[in-house]
DNA sequence: ACGCCCTTGTGAACATTTGCACAAAGTCGC
DNA sequence: GCGACTTTGTGCAAATGTTCACAAGGGCGT
């Protein structure tokens, strides 16, 4: 294998598990700006977002060198390079698919528009549907969807039931849509280069089933209590490390 | 550190990244069923839950041996293993918090009880909502919360806003809850042993922004598209790491 | 101008997770 | 019974992610 391009210093190539604590970061920026702090420390910053300060440097140090040793970072140039780096110097515009109750809960949420995403189409396979109001917009058939990717949307979200998920989401990746978010319960095949995410509330209890079992098992066997996820204690329990 | 406890066998200890996907093999199984497929082997499994079968294999191997050389998986069988190791071999009581837009749609979602959850009590903190009522429940007040966990109420979900998200934690920690799924936009902190994870649906948009950004970049420089997150190419291009 | 003190950015060790490849083990046809 | 065939379960290596610990830098008081 050849060279290849270099990799612009930083900026490129950021590690996934760093990506995805990003969102967290700015989160927890905005929450200082509105509190009127203009300056922080990795270690105060870590806090707010919930990680370990080592983590948040090393996931910082992949976009750049923005901190001031001594100090800490602006918070307002930090937020920007943040944005910068996730991509969210511009609005996104997002077209909802599957208007059940999912589905029209989610084009009211209006968590989106803050965040740098806009819905601009709700669609829907049911003729009966089609045509309702929600919200600000009309719910519009599938046959659109060409017409949206061609006119710029590359973010789609999947809020239909199980069984039509996969449909979907080939209808979409179809289209030309690049990236899913998925609700449905189910997973969804894409071909390489489409990025799926998926958002499953009832997975997410059942893995904290799994931890308050064991806590129960231990607690059965005289052991101590597991640990949380962020803390380094369970799973661990009793090692050396 | 002493040898400690001998995990035995298996059955305990399973490794975070394979807890997280046991979730999508129970539900590529329920679909099975419903299918009325029988058996599956490994291969066939991993295309419906998404996943590689060596992945697969080895998650399934943290919780027993219960396939067959030459054969496979026998549906039922392995969906009863996955239900018992992830604790799902009883109902979780749960209560919700925060009775907004999205306290509503959560408490009436239903997707719950499919899957070994049932939501026994809906709280707010406002005294203008408690004595409403959502779906089957009537909102009650906070105060009710320890007895709740006095009755075996373990897994709380916040659906409260950000500013409100950490009180309500500390409320719910304070009770006696172990596990919490946050659905509000904000970090919160719990002692150890506490377990908690967040669903949030800007930061997965914001994950997605960050791809679809890269994409776009590499076009530009003439490079071959971003791959999706399974496969390795990207984020390897040029790099010697 | 100087030196002290504080916090960043990062190299290196450690831990976890993924992927490969194949021996082990079982079924099925004959 | 036996051999051919299939698929599991797993040892090992590579990749990815996390934690530690500290040198490098920069501000601030004097």
């Amino acid at each position: 294998m050849p060279p290849v391009s270099v990799e612009s210093a930083a900026e490129r190539g950021i590690p996934d598990a760093a990506v995805a604590r990003l969102p967290g970061y700015l989160r927890a920026l905005d929450t200082m700006t509105a509190s009127g702090i203009a300056s922080v420390s990795s270690e105060e910053l870590a806090v707010e977002a919930g990680v370990s300060s080592a983590k948040l440097r090393k996931d910082l140090s992949h976009l750049g060198s923005y901190g001031v040793r001594g100090v800490g970072y602006d918070v307002s140039h930090l937020r920007y390079e943040i944005s910068r780096a996730l991509g969210l110097t511009h609005d996104w515009p997002v077209v909802i698919v599957g208007m059940g109750n999912l589905g029209r809960a989610l084009a009211q949420y209006g968590g989106f528009e803050q965040q740098g995403f806009s819905v601009v189409a709700l669609l829907d396979h049911d003729p009966e549907v089609v045509g309702q109001r929600v919200g600000d917009l009309v719910v519009q058939p599938m046959t659109v969807l060409p017409a949206l990717t061609g006119s710029g949307v590359v973010i789609g979200v999947i809020a239909a039931p199980a069984q039509a998920a996969q449909d979907v989401a080939d209808a979409l990746v179809g289209a030309g849509i690049g990236s899913i978010l998925n609700f449905a319960p189910s997973a969804v095949n894409v071909p390489d280069g489409v990025q799926v995410r998926r958002v499953d509330l009832a997975s997410e209890l059942q893995i904290l089933a799994y931890h308050e079992q064991r806590r129960v098992e231990s607690a059965e066997s005289g052991a101590p209590a597991d640990g949380t996820a962020a803390s380094a204690s369970a799973r661990t329990v009793g090692v050396a490390r």
